[in-house]
DNA sequence: GTGGTCTCCTA
DNA sequence: GTAGGAGACCACA
């Protein structure tokens, strides 16, 4: 920015509530859908676009930015917590219009500026003094009194609804004093909407009086005891204190540390077919006129956009959206009011036709095309580029997405028109050597240099099915793909629990067609990679899949709207995938030296305990045979047998095998310890080293989204959520998770998450305020039930009381209970009674949990998200009760993974906006975050990581407990732990 | 080779 | 008592 250019900053979030109510309602013709403060914000700023000279502000915008306020939470309310307060919930129709003016601004391509924390108001007096200071000026388009202490020579206001121009001048006429004694004025005054307290019975005039008088607040204040009126005397030094908060919040922040610099601000020409685009969506079919004609565009040539509407609690942040009930197909025109608006369609109705509409369609194999020259290629992304719709999937040469090597990518642009693009397929002839590539394919470099700017492209909107695979594989060839939808993370929230969310389920189930079967691609050899398959086949079978994706979006997409579950796909799915995708590229280091060295001394352990075994049960045997041992032990030794399993044999589990021998057996006590040794041996220090990538050299596992009932993530090849912790012989496995030179493990975990959540979601006053004291949970809870005080309370009572919180969590039964502490059932029986008098709010928080369950079928996390237990209404008692324990375990466990998954995914920005982006987030595991960072990075680490996972419920929902993070560093997770 | 069973590792 | 994944064994193809 240099001399002579002019910032226009508009109070986005501002104009939203103003226009509101200031403009006539209007509907979108199709659905109904709310647009009126949408299209008074898309006239008002083509008009600042285009027309400036005949508006009040007389001058041509250089540099432009809308700005929108994050969420309510600022370092206001850490300066007085109930600025705001008493704020309420923005009207139901208002809602949606939120996330469709920051879409609007994104289609006049025009940056869309929050940042959380901050207020807009923060943001436009960053900017404005920015631009100042580079020597230009600035209009900020709004009326608000809040940002009148911002005028000066070179930055004014302009109220676009009036058509005024606000200055120096026109502060001091309003006002009674200049804009840089606003902010005393106001700290005076109070602000009733705002909840900023003032000083009382003063109000603008008195206060302009007074400042008139005595110069600014602090004088005033000071000086207070010389004002002759008696009730205003006494006010204004009871209050002084009040005044004084009031200025703090009243007073924009003007160093706010704005991501974008000034000059990303400069305007371009606009971008006619995007924009026309939106507003064809939002059928505004005159501003469309205009704006066809003014930028020399075909408007009949222009799709209408595909546009998410946001709707619910987090509307006013940049959380939720929701899917327009309808993408292409909206041709209807005018901008009609309500009064002629037809009945609207109910996204549930939508969603019901797509779906009936869709089951039973023809798939056509024959049209499947292989594409194999570039122009045909360029065709497609045309194609893409006018539906700004794309399913895609792409075909390697294993399932591993760090070791696989792309053999194709097959597109999907409408339903039926689909094509695959081979890229690497080998000569069914080929000799040992690998042989030839099958003629007249297209090189990969070829390809993705076509498909980047399409994959990147912020207007076609990405479709794949468990995207996270093809999207870490495009990412190792440098391709973030963005936006992006993903139909089994969509299936995923819509059923969790109750259906299967794979390709061949989801297609039978909503498409009543069964894809073609890999095995049946690769002609019954099921084992052979993919780019062995000869082309014809390859082709039907991974366009079929493309076609498939992208139908089965049609049909899913719109079921979140209907069934209100767009935010917790939009929240703790969607942004989830390159999160993970970016953890797994990571992977972690695994010294393997330390592994083999354990492996070595295992060995030799493990060897010498089975001739020890051998000589007690007086023959060689398979010790890891259950079926063989416990011949041994209940046969031919004559032991006494304990619990039987599912089959019928006699248990030989460490539970019995400690019991036998607790009675003074050898044998058995031998077994306990051959199997902890074989077990860490085979599972971990054999295992892990296979698992490093010999590209890297690190271990990449895969993290399952969608695989859990309650909203986790599992680990699998390898698992490292399961990585040996509760002895000391299992722990040293942790050595060998170790940092690279030169930086640092940091383990971060929350504490007690589930008991918190239980505290807040079960409203119990004991538990929360236990939390809120930072108190031993546990020996409180003893104290509560066994009349024990904390201090010098024995650890049994203490590890008792444990037993029964967590069993609490896991819907806990007297079986269980008896079991876990090993005492009689009449005993556990009496404890639980004993809790459920202590505290009665958890017994009725689980006969409320089973009670929705049985009528809904479903449960619910704090955050929304609902895990399904349909057999809970089972006639079988033990199938009954199981599903009623999960039911009551399923809103606790998954409202900590809500947490930590909302903390994922701010972290990466987090770290990077503290100036940490060297920070690496590596493994979870479940209630635990591990962080590789530079050594020198670590303590400055460690507060943003601590604040980003205490903070992560805020603001969506506002725990009633606090949460507890605790974070090491060292060179080992071991250590770190 | 595949799938079921048993066992055991984690939160 | 909740939620997972994996290795070993073993019966079946």
């Amino acid at each position: 920015m240099k001399n002579g250019d002019h910032l226009f900053l508009v109070d986005g979030s501002g104009y939203i509530f103003r226009a509101y109510h200031a403009l006539p309602p209007l509907n979108r013709k199709s659905d109904g859908l709310p647009v009126s403060a949408v299209l008074g914000f898309c006239n008002m700023v083509w008009k600042l676009l285009k027309d400036a000279r005949d508006t009040a502000v007389g001058v041509t915008p250089t540099h432009f930015a809308v700005i929108f306020d994050y969420s309510s939470k600022t370092f206001r309310n850490e300066i007085f917590p109930e600025y705001k307060a008493n704020r309420t919930e923005p009207p139901e129709d208002l809602i949606p219009q939120f996330g469709l003016i920051r879409e609007a601004t994104r289609a006049f391509d025009l940056p869309c500026i929050e940042m959380e924390g901050y207020e807009a108001d923060d943001l436009i007096a960053t900017y404005a003094r920015l631009a100042t200071e580079a020597g230009g000026d600035a209009t900020i388009v709004s009326s608000d009194k809040d940002l009148m202490q911002l005028v000066r020579p070179t930055v004014s206001m302009y109220d676009p609804m009036k058509d005024r121009q606000i200055g120096i001048a026109e502060v001091i006429e309003k006002w009674g004093v200049p804009p840089e004694k606003m902010i005393d004025l106001q700290a005076l005054t109070g602000d009733s909407i705002d909840n900023i307290p003032g000083v009382p019975g003063i109000g603008p005039k008195t206060a302009a009086q007074l400042l008139e008088e005595y110069g600014d607040l602090d004088t005033l204040l000071s000086r207070a005891h010389e004002i002759r009126q008696n009730k205003r005397r006494e006010n204004l030094i009871e209050y002084a204190e009040k005044a004084r908060i009031s200025r703090e919040l009243v007073r924009l922040k003007d160093d706010v540390p704005v991501e974008l610099p000034l000059d990303a601000l400069a305007l371009n020409p606009p971008n006619g077919p995007k924009l026309i685009a939106f507003l064809k969506a939002m059928e505004f079919s005159s501003l469309t006129r205009r704006v066809a004609e003014a930028t020399g565009t075909d408007a009949a040539a222009i799709e209408p956009a595909y546009v998410e509407v946001q709707k619910g609690a987090e509307a006013h942040g940049p959380d939720l959206t929701i899917p327009a009930t309808g993408t292409g197909e909206l041709g209807a025109e005018g901008e009609v009011a309500p009064e002629r608006a037809e009945e609207t369609e109910t996204p549930e109705k939508l969603a019901r036709k797509l779906a009936e509409a869709a089951v039973g369609k023809q798939f056509d194999r024959s049209r499947y095309v292989c594409i194999r020259d570039l122009e045909a290629l360029n065709q497609w992304v045309a194609e893409a580029r006018e539906t700004g719709l794309l399913a895609l999937t792409a075909e390697t040469t294993s399932s591993d997405p760090m070791q696989a090597e792309l053999c194709g990518i097959a597109l999907a642009t409408a339903p039926g028109r689909a094509a695959y693009v081979p890229l690497a397929h080998k000569d069914g002839s080929a000799d040992l050597l690998g042989g030839g590539l099958v003629d007249g394919q297209l090189a990969i470099a070829d390809v993705l240099g076509v498909l980047q700017p399409l994959l990147h492209d912020s207007a076609v909107l990405k479709i794949g099915q468990n995207l996270k695979y093809a999207w870490l594989l495009l990412y190792r060839h440098g391709i973030e793909i963005a936006p992006y939808d993903d139909t089994m993370l969509i299936s995923y929230v819509l059923e969790a629990g109750s259906q299967a969310h794979g390709l061949d389920a989801l297609s039978q189930r909503w498409l009543g067609t069964t894809p073609l079967s890999y095995t049946e691609a690769a002609k019954g050899r099921a084992k052979t990679t993919f780019d062995m398959i000869e082309l014809e086949r390859a082709t039907i079978y991974a366009a079929e899949n493309a076609d498939i994706i992208f139908r089965l979006w049609k049909v899913l997409k719109p079921q979140l709207a209907a069934r209100g579950l767009v935010s917790v796909y939009e929240r703790l799915e969607r942004p989830m995938i390159s999160v993970i995708s970016r953890m797994e590229h990571r992977g972690i280091t695994v010294d393997r030296q330390i592994l083999s060295r354990m492996s070595g001394e295992f060995a030799q352990t493990a060897a010498a305990m089975e001739e020890e075994i051998y000589r007690l049960a007086g023959e060689r045997f398979t010790i890891g045979s259950p079926k063989q041992l416990g011949e041994i032990l209940f046969g031919k030794m004559g032991l006494p047998g304990g619990a039987k399993t599912k089959s019928g044999q006699w248990s030989t589990s460490a539970q019995v095998l400690e019991e036998l021998a607790a009675e003074g057996h050898e044998l058995p006590r031998r077994i306990v310890d051959w199997r902890q040794v074989t077990k860490l041996k085979s599972t971990y220090t054999d295992a892990l080293p296979g698992y490093i990538n010999p590209d890297t050299g690190r271990v990449h596992t895969s993290y399952a989204l969608a695989s859990t009932t309650t909203g986790r993530l599992s680990s699998s090849e390898p698992n490292l959520q399961n990585i040996p912790i509760r002895t000391a012989e299992g722990r040293k496995i942790r050595t060998a998770f170790v940092a690279a030179p030169g930086r640092k493990l940091i383990s971060a975990d929350y504490s007690q998450i589930e008991l918190r959540v239980l505290a807040h979601v079960a409203d119990i006053p004991q538990l929360k305020q236990a939390f809120a004291d930072g108190l031993d949970i546990h020996a409180m809870t003893a104290s509560e039930m066994f009349g024990v005080p904390i201090e010098g309370m024995p650890a049994e009572v203490r590890r008792r009381a444990k037993a029964i919180n967590f069993g609490i969590i896991y819907g806990i039964s007297a079986f269980g209970l008896a079991n876990q502490l090993g005492i009689p059932r009449e005993e556990a029986s009496a404890y639980i009674k004993r809790y459920f008098e202590r505290f009665p709010g958890i017994r009725d928080y689980m006969e409320h949990t089973k009670a929705f369950c049985r009528e809904h079928g479903y449960v619910e996390t704090v955050f929304g998200r609902r895990a399904y237990y349909p057999e809970i209404r089972s006639s079988n008692p033990s199938v009954r009760a199981f599903n009623e324990r999960a039911a009551i375990n399923a809103p606790i466990q998954g409202s900590a993974a809500d947490i930590i998954r909302r903390a994922m995914i701010r972290m990466d920005a987090a770290l990077q906006d503290a100036g940490l982006g060297n920070v690496q987030m590596l493994l979870q595991v479940h209630d635990e975050l591990v962080f590789e960072a530079p050594d020198e990075a670590v303590e400055r680490a460690i507060p943003v990581i601590r604040t980003v996972m205490e903070g992560a419920a805020w603001p969506a929902r506002a725990l009633s407990v606090p949460l507890k993070v605790d974070a090491r560093a060292a060179d080992n997770w071991d250590e770190a732990h």
